[in-house]
DNA sequence: TACTGGCCAATACAGTGTATCTCCCCGATG
DNA sequence: CATCGGGGAGATACACTGTATTGGCCAGTA
């Protein structure tokens, strides 16, 4: 599972075959599901593990929920491969039910019946955002490592069908409105998530 | 592109491969390559096509975000295969842009500069919460077909992790709390998020 | 009529996950 | 000590994938 973690982590999901996995064991293939059932599993399996970083921290249930967006964000950067696993299957892994554990646990003072629905709300919103955040990032990659060749190469597509007069009023925010950076973007909607959030459960 | 999208309709995105594809229209596989590059495109434009189902409507920019959210939701119900690919690259198809474009005018009433981040916010939590949705119910499906057996299978594992003491408050949660449905849980996050973005842009 | 350019089909290739078959070694028994 | 049996490791096999390359045919032109 750590081989299958780093093959991902150097070139992809892709890269991950259970070939290449028992190679980098030096074991042979067919050895491999003395320890797991399929190759699904061992996607779970490192999924699982990767939660093991996610350990949310902070005082009040706030500070934590944040705090669990935030080091999902972060392991997600630091395995890119991540957001293509988050949210596709539940997680019952130890690390998962751990870090489940460790929020549920701040959220003490909220009522009972509200704590999943919290939670699960936090979980979608910050899986989603960092699916996004990477696909972003590949996208930029794709288009020749840096950033200003991304926005050469889709600057002009985008300016061809603003041109087209179908989209007025999303071009004029393109062009307009400033564009934050992915930190910001992240904190902001996650602001949103949460403000909304303090309004309900002290209600 | 309708061939692709009725083979993952009916047997997931796993079936989806180029021979099936063109063997459905009767068609040599290698043809398939004069109308599109690579299978990545052929998802894309599975993906913008669905994007045609998505039409937000309501009155005011709270009811066009609900109305953006729900008919994604929807979407993900009717082509499962949809929570596998939103969020996994740039949407940039004519559908795509076109839902962006009734979204963003509906929005003509609060501040340009935080159209996208809101946008934003609301893509990101529906994309999270249909996924796990998604993942849920394949779940279910893989125990059986009903749930009494998933509830059946699953029990009996989170008896006994809970039984290691490990994750008291996590236990007591899923063991007392009312669980919610699907439509509820997705609701009340939906609505979470929506109170907060409420309360920053009118300020 | 000879030729040539383009396009379609077929084949080829390198890889995938996983089922099955083979064989060898080791331990137990007569 | 010899023989046998069983279990596990290894190799092989299979059906399939996405895509590059090759072969051949046919239409249109000189």
């Amino acid at each position: 599972m750590r081989a299958a973690i780093e093959l991902a982590d150097a070139d992809g999901l892709d890269a991950v075959s259970l070939r290449k996995v028992a190679t980098a064991l030096d074991v042979r293939p067919m050895r491999l599901y003395g320890y797991i059932a399929s190759k699904e599993e061992l996607l779970d399996l490192m999924v699982d593990a990767v939660h093991a970083e996610i350990r949310p921290v902070g005082d009040g249930w706030r500070e934590v929920l944040r705090s669990l967006a935030e080091a999902t964000r972060h392991a997600a950067h630091e395995h890119e491969w991540l957001a293509d696993l988050l949210g596709g299957r539940p997680q019952l892994g130890p690390h998962a039910l751990a870090s489940g554990e460790t929020v549920v646990a701040a959220l003490g003072s909220v009522d009972v019946d509200a704590i999943m629905p919290v939670v699960a709300a936090v979980n979608a919103y910050a899986i989603g955002a960092v699916r996004r955040e990477v696909a972003e990032r590949r996208a930029e990659r794709a288009t020749g490592m840096d950033e200003k060749r991304w926005q050469a190469s889709l600057g002009p597509y985008l300016e061809r069908t603003f041109a087209t007069g179908r989209f007025p009023a999303l071009a004029t925010v393109v062009r307009d409105a400033a564009h934050l950076d992915a930190d910001h973007t992240f904190r902001i909607g996650l602001d949103f998530l949460l403000d909304g959030i303090e309004a309900r459960i002290s209600r």
